[in-house]
DNA sequence: CTTTTATTTCGGATATTCCCGAAATATCGA
DNA sequence: TCGATATTTCGGGAATATCCGAAATAAAAG
């Protein structure tokens, strides 16, 4: 197994949240440079102390990253923890289906040259 | 989007938990023929109607589908569900990091030839 | 040093999830 | 029909998640 069952639960868990999901697509979208916690709470549109207890769950899951900047606390998607989820459901789900998996190949191909 | 964002929190919450993370690997194991509901509560390890409430949450998410064959009620992985997921997680990273799901490619590739 | 801005932590109220035992339903065989 | 097997539904209790307002912490600005 790529990753043992309870750390897949966990980023599973993390992203299983509209919230949550939205912030992760919106960092990944940022970049390495990252955003700001208070403008995510308003991209998002949930206050700043929910948000920033949304951010520490994602945080737990190894799925973001941040950094102090002066007053703000900056928030980066961590690529290696999403890359790693991927890998087990496919991985996972490969080993029985490449049904499942086989027309990721184009798709992750085709990220790649638009990306 | 490729998926509304409640839907792929469904299908994320639907497999965000150890025993129906473990129900469902164990389906796409098995391939078309499935397995019945008795056989997977045993090898899972979790009462029948405890597994049933699970199969319940995945079947509402669309991640496994049943038809009874006696007694028994046979359960079977829904791949057009997963793909949709996996869909969805890598179009939505790749759109701003090729370095997530680029290295998918190969893996989705290797599992077709090995699968 | 005080104020302002940015974020996190704390306490608690509400909602949801999770699991179990008991009972109900469906099907087969005697 | 009666009993056995397979699964689901029901009801409730315990654990967990979610969200909010208020207070605390961190850093810059005046």
């Amino acid at each position: 197994m790529t990753l043992p069952l309870p750390r897949a639960v966990d980023l599973l868990s993390a992203l299983a949240h509209g919230h949550r999901l939205a912030v992760f697509r919106l960092l990944v979208k940022a970049g390495p440079e990252g955003l700001p916690a208070g403008k995510i709470a308003h991209e998002v549109g949930v206050l700043p102390n929910t948000l920033s207890t949304h951010l520490a769950i994602l945080g737990h899951a190894g799925l973001v990253q941040s950094r102090r900047d002066g007053r703000s606390v900056i928030y980066t998607a961590n690529y290696a923890a999403m890359r790693a989820m991927l890998g087990f459901l496919v991985e996972d789900c490969c080993g029985g289906a490449p049904e499942i998996c086989a027309p990721l190949a184009g798709l992750a191909l085709a990220c790649g040259d638009a990306g």
